[in-house]
DNA sequence: CTAAATTAGTTCGTATTAGGACTAATTGAG
DNA sequence: CTCAATTAGTCCTAATACGAACTAATTTAG
């Protein structure tokens, strides 16, 4: 294979990804949230309340920082973490009220100030562009050989 | 525009971003070294010694960090540090011969290992994937309005 | 030329990241 | 039931990440 073919494609997916992130960023860091914290408030704000572990699963959080992330949630006032009523090592995490009227406020306008982006592309080139991505993204994923476990989900930043 | 659309291409893009990231961080954490690590030693050993503004310039590292990579990457001995001959604020940062040694073991074999993720794709695919992500990108782009400074230029990663 | 503005790098504070060690609770095998 | 293996969360370390404050050197305005 070319060398200069796939190097140009990857620099593309980069440069797509920072923009995405310079894009998203922006808006989130507007509301004084970091884009984790983001992450989470909004997969409570579409899933409901569930334990760190689902959270996980979820989100683009590893559990080791997502701690650190509930934390400062918790600080914030946004989330409360209650021992799960049928597991003795876990808990249920929710938005509080102030969370959940955050979530309403912010979600939506997220989704708006996203869109814009897309408003002067036509239907067909967003089609074509998904399946080019999902190509890409079962050419670029690694087999069952990675040491590493996989993300499960996809994150829900959007 | 519908949200589901571009909402699905945003977390197809993510995905990419993610597979992309897994499979070039295996091989890079294989060699002993980061991500950010590896950006800075494939920068100048394909451009030469240069200036760490040039390297902020070059790479997806922000200054405050780069200082901190650096520093890392002399006490491996991969780089030198000396001041600039024409700026007295300024410093040249240059591979070392076992840098330079160690950029010409990893750099091929980094291609190699990545280009193997296209073996299966044809070059039509690809260039029409490509200009799909072009699209995205320009799209995703924020405009002049951002408050804050846009990177520059590509990683040189790959 | 001299003061002001700019620039290059460093340092600092806060947040995140991955991974691994650790604790406590739960589950499974015999 | 009882001990071993798993699992859920937490804590730890090293390395980033970003932005802001800071120092020193350079450039620019007047």
């Amino acid at each position: 294979m070319e060398q200069t073919v796939f190097r140009a494609v990857l620099r593309e997916l980069v440069h797509c990804y920072q923009a995405f992130e310079a894009r998203a960023g922006a808006h989130i860091h507007r509301q004084g949230l970091t884009i984790p914290q983001f992450d989470i408030l909004v997969t409570l704000g579409n899933g409901g309340g569930m334990t760190p572990k689902k959270l996980v699963e979820h989100t683009l959080i590893t559990k080791g920082t997502l701690t650190g992330v509930i934390d400062r949630l918790l600080i914030k006032g946004v989330i409360s973490r209650t021992p799960s009523p049928v597991d003795g090592r876990s808990y249920v995490i929710q938005l509080t009220p102030k969370g959940r009227q955050l979530f309403e406020r912010i979600f939506p306008d997220h989704l708006a100030h996203m869109s814009q982006a897309f408003d002067h592309l036509q239907l067909t080139d967003m089609q074509k562009i998904q399946t080019g991505l999902n190509t890409l993204h079962h050419a670029l994923k690694l087999e069952n050989n990675s040491p590493h476990e996989c993300r499960k989900t996809w994150p829900v930043v959007i």
